[in-house]
RNA sequence: GGAUGUUUAGCUCAGCUGGGAGAGCAUCUGUUUGACGUACAGAAGGUCAUAGGUUCGAGCCCUAUAGCAUCCACCA
């Protein structure tokens, strides 16, 4: 016997360890068709927060039902060591023991990092096993492993020979507190406020000068040029001629070039080639020195004078200052600008000119955007994939850090000359690249890496293309499509069949989840209060394919009021049917009409909810389940089922019975990929199970015949309108009614009189053909109610000048539809044969006022 | 500047290829009905942002406008 209360600690208890030890979750059943998923491997840098719970709990709603689809479904375990970003925790946790990596050396470094990789690996297995994931935990991969390692320099190598790997001396964005290279997509820009400072700059050989506006000062000693537009009517002239850096006294050239916006700012621009990307591509094309003036801590270095070794904002500020005191100072404008910061230091990121490795994008975006038949989900994420892969810039991927894969590039101490090889270069004549590769380059080649690839293991024969990938459309850019043309870049093929992306999760309040705001919520605690299976069904339900959803507690507590109802729906059934109960055979054909509108209702919610399904739209199908359980089933049917069962008809007592168990089995099956802990609590307190719910299969829909089912929706209607009836009249719910239905050609079914004394506490029913009955009349499609009671004459003629009001409307609107020529010529037949069909009902029904 | 999403009940959101507006929560009324008060029975609540258009028919398609959100690019 189940409890009276549905207790989501005591059901989820020791079921995860259960079904691991059993292996349920170790794929490799060859007699059936795979289906394959790996994990966006989560970072090894702390907990697992709402977006991976929601995130991981779409992929195992899929897995577990893809399994009871009779697929052998292998989902890929692993984690990402998260080079910046595990780094940057780790270096934070030496600096509070007070020691920095350069004290540990390299190696010291590392083995810190493995510490700590082992201790939050563990935590993240242990909320997996929480979120109840049904991992492959045999196949399990880290980005740093041997295997993977193999695979990157592989890769390395092979785009390096191709050209598609270079090293460059180019503009990159440059994080001065974790002092390492980024690519663009790891910098994130804000609206900062900031100072626009106008300068004068003396024109050389006259009293003149040209104001020039910047947000930088301190960059003026990298300085190489002033530009104006030539087609600028105030500064032409000037070309040619040069002016005195403010900053340095040096003198420098006007230049004439149609890049500067003669609107913005005064029209006169400073062009610093070695920290700004334009002013670089300016001093590319005009063959431009290029003169860095900070180091790699972001200080002020030997070509800034007396400001060396000054940190760039105190540079700025001691130069302004100095400017004002040589008159050269106009005014300092407030403004509002974008502001580029580190995706993981949130520092001010510096555009700096450095060497650093390259991915040449043109190529592999072209092939990605020619050959990729990954299928989006919902579609529109294919432009955001596409319109991305159409700009991409080169991508850069060496990181200044010893937390990754090493760069497998050596470079000669004599000559410098390259060697780029997937074994060590053991020659003392060479050493190796100092830095790392972004992590991303790594989880590039996740769905193809991990099964083996390079060799062509059985794995990788079997599970590669994926069946599928899910992530939130933020990690399109920085994985998806990495993803994408790596994988057709080195197999041929696109790296999924389907991608299907989520929304971001945020708070009650529609604001992304962060420290900063103290708003995160820790899916721990919502388990410890709701269950996990509460969780997952409030994350998985109740929103539309792509978008947000906000963290809103209520809805998680309905989501276990939910599950509390199908708790005790079962609990009642099995209750009643007992133990050792033995299911009789349902012919359909010989059932009551009751038995046979619950099984109707039953294939068409399994029907539905199967195709929403398949489409991996969880919100929909989980809606079709939920309608179904609540009034097909909980409301009505089972209610309905109390007659029976008190009644005295043996045989068929144990029908209704098998009916009972049946649907609650199916329930059980529909709702366990949402909701696995209570699926498999409950599917295995059914009289005859399997020996876990994992080894079940899905429910398949029967296409029943609905003929004559009709008078069980008009006595459904039937108890809906007596019970308001007595709502409208101030009558108690049990007060007694005398009811007398009326049929036209057949009877009603066997007994309806029993069930509607119990459902509307009639006092006398009488079922006849005719009546002379002056009571309150309701009309259906098959049979015609009237309620005999002490009713006004007032009351009376109310109700029926409404209802004649509603029907002469509704027959207006048909006849309408049905005598405009051109619905009768234009609309599908179905829909005119409908209408047509839908007026008869109304004029008999007026006719029968 | 470019792109995408969004605007539906008091709140949070669904609404499949166009064919009579839905849920949860909140509100109101009633209920010791023999699974469930984490419940049951009912009620109230909507110009589907606005303006045009297409169509026999528009919440859904098209155009424009406005608000909100996000992403990309630029910003001396």
């Amino acid at each position: 016997m189940l409890d009276k209360r549905y207790d989501p600690k005591k059901v989820e208890e020791g079921k995860y360890e259960n079904w691991k030890k059993e292996g349920y979750f170790t794929a490799g059943d060859l007699s059936k068709l795979p289906f394959s998923m790996v994990i966006p491997p989560p970072n090894v840098t702390g907990k697992l927060h709402l977006g991976h719970a929601w995130n991981t709990t779409v992929q195992d709603i899929t897995a577990r039902y893809k399994k009871l689809k009779g697929f052998d479904v292998m989902w890929l375990a692993g984690m990402d060591h998260a080079g910046i970003a595990t780094q940057a925790k780790v270096e934070e946790k030496l600096r509070k023991e007070g020691v920095s990596r350069y004290d540990l050396g390299r190696e010291g470094f590392l083995k810190k990092a493995w510490e700590w990789k082992a201790e939050y690996a563990d935590n993240i297995h242990k909320q997996w096993a929480k979120m109840g994931l049904m991992l492959d935990y045999s196949r399990e991969r880290f980005t740093l492993d041997e295997q993977l390692n193999k695979a990157v320099l592989h890769v390395f190598k092979t785009l390096y020979d191709k050209g598609l790997i270079y090293r460059g001396e180019r503009i990159i964005n440059y994080d001065p507190e974790l002092k390492t290279a980024l690519s663009n997509i790891e910098v994130e820009y804000s609206d900062d406020p900031g100072k626009f400072f106008y300068f004068k700059y003396p024109i050389v050989g006259t009293n003149d000068h040209l104001v020039v506006a910047t947000t930088r000062p301190e960059t003026m000693f990298g300085d190489t040029a002033v530009f104006v537009n030539p087609k600028d009517e105030r500064y032409k002239h000037l070309i040619g001629k040069t002016v005195i850096n403010p900053a340095n006294e040096e003198e420098i050239p006007i230049m004439g070039d149609e890049y500067v916006d003669i609107e913005f700012g005064t029209g006169a621009m400073k062009c610093t080639p070695a920290h700004d990307p334009n002013d670089f591509a300016l001093a590319k094309k005009y063959g431009m020195k290029f003169i860095k003036c900070m180091d790699l801590e972001a200080k002020m270095n030997e070509n800034c004078g007396k400001y060396k070794g000054l940190d760039r904002y105190e540079c700025r500020d001691a130069l302004v200052k100095q400017i004002e005191k040589d008159g050269r100072l106009i005014k300092i404008e407030d403004i509002v600008h974008q502001v580029g910061h580190s995706e993981r230091s949130h520092c001010v990121v510096e555009p700096m000119l450095m060497k650093q490795w390259f991915v040449k994008m043109r190529p592999l975006a072209e092939q990605a955007l020619n050959k990729s038949e990954v299928n989006f989900v919902p579609e529109r994420f294919n432009h955001t994939f596409r319109q991305w892969m159409e700009n991409a810039d080169d991508w850069c991927i060496s990181r200044q850090l010893w937390w990754g894969h090493r760069i497998p590039a050596y470079y000669n101490k004599q000559t410098g000359d390259i060697i780029v090889s997937e074994t060590p270069v053991t020659d003392p004549n060479y050493v190796q690249d100092e830095d790392v590769l972004d992590t991303w380059f790594s989880s590039a080649l996740w769905p193809f890496a991990t099964l083996g690839w390079p060799e062509e293991t059985p794995d990788f024969k079997r599970y590669f293309p994926n069946s599928l990938l899910v992530t939130a459309y933020d990690i399109i850019f920085f994985w998806v499509s990495r993803m994408i043309f790596d994988s057709l870049e080195f197999t041929g093929e696109s790296p999924f069949k389907d991608c299907l992306i989520h929304g971001l999760i945020r708070d009650s309040q529609g604001r992304k989840m962060s420290k900063s705001l103290g708003n995160g919520i820790d899916p721990i605690d919502v388990i410890d209060k709701y269950g996990v299976d509460a969780l997952r069904y409030f994350l998985t339900t109740g929103s539309a394919p792509g978008q947000d959803i906000r963290y809103i507690e209520e809805k998680v507590q309905a989501s276990s009021n939910y599950l509390n109802k199908i708790w005790n729906s079962a609990r009642y059934v099995l209750d009643i049917v007992g133990e050792n109960f033995k299911e009789s055979d349902i012919k359909f054909d010989e059932l009551k009409p009751l038995e046979k509108d619950i099984l109707v209702k039953m294939n068409k919610t399994i029907k539905s909810v199967e195709n929403y399904m398949d489409k991996y739209e969880y919100s929909m199908a989980s809606t079709y389940l939920y309608n179904f359980v609540y009034d097909d089933f909980c409301s009505n049917y089972l209610e309905m089922s109390k007659v029976a069962l008190n009644g005295d008809d043996e045989n068929y007592k144990n029908i209704v019975k098998s009916i009972l168990v049946n649907i609650l089995k199916n329930i059980i099956i529909m709702i366990y990929p949402f909701a696995p802990f209570i699926g498999e609590e409950l599917y295995l307190a059914l009289p005859t199970h399997l020996k876990s719910i994992m080894l079940e299969s899905y429910p398949v829909a029967k296409k029943y015949d609905e003929k004559g089912l009709e008078e069980v929706a008009d006595f459904y209607k039937m108890i809906t309108d007596v019970r308001n009836y007595k709502v409208n009249n101030k009558l108690a719910p049990n007060y007694k009614l005398n009811l007398v239905v009326v049929y036209k050609d057949k009877k009603p079914f066997d007994g309806i009189d029993t069930y509607l004394r119990r459902f509307t506490f009639a006092d006398k029913i009488e079922i006849t053909k005719d009546s002379n009955s002056k009571g309150m009349k309701f009309v259906y499609s098959a049979l015609t109610l009237y309620i005999d009671d002490s009713i006004s004459e007032e009351d009376l003629k109310l109700k029926k000048e409404k209802d004649k009001a509603f029907l002469e409307a509704e027959i207006a609107r048909c006849k309408g539809m049905l005598n405009n020529p051109n619905f009768v010529n234009k609309a599908p037949k179905e829909k005119i044969e409908l209408e047509k069909q839908k007026l008869a009902q109304f004029e008999e029904k007026l006719k029968n006022l």
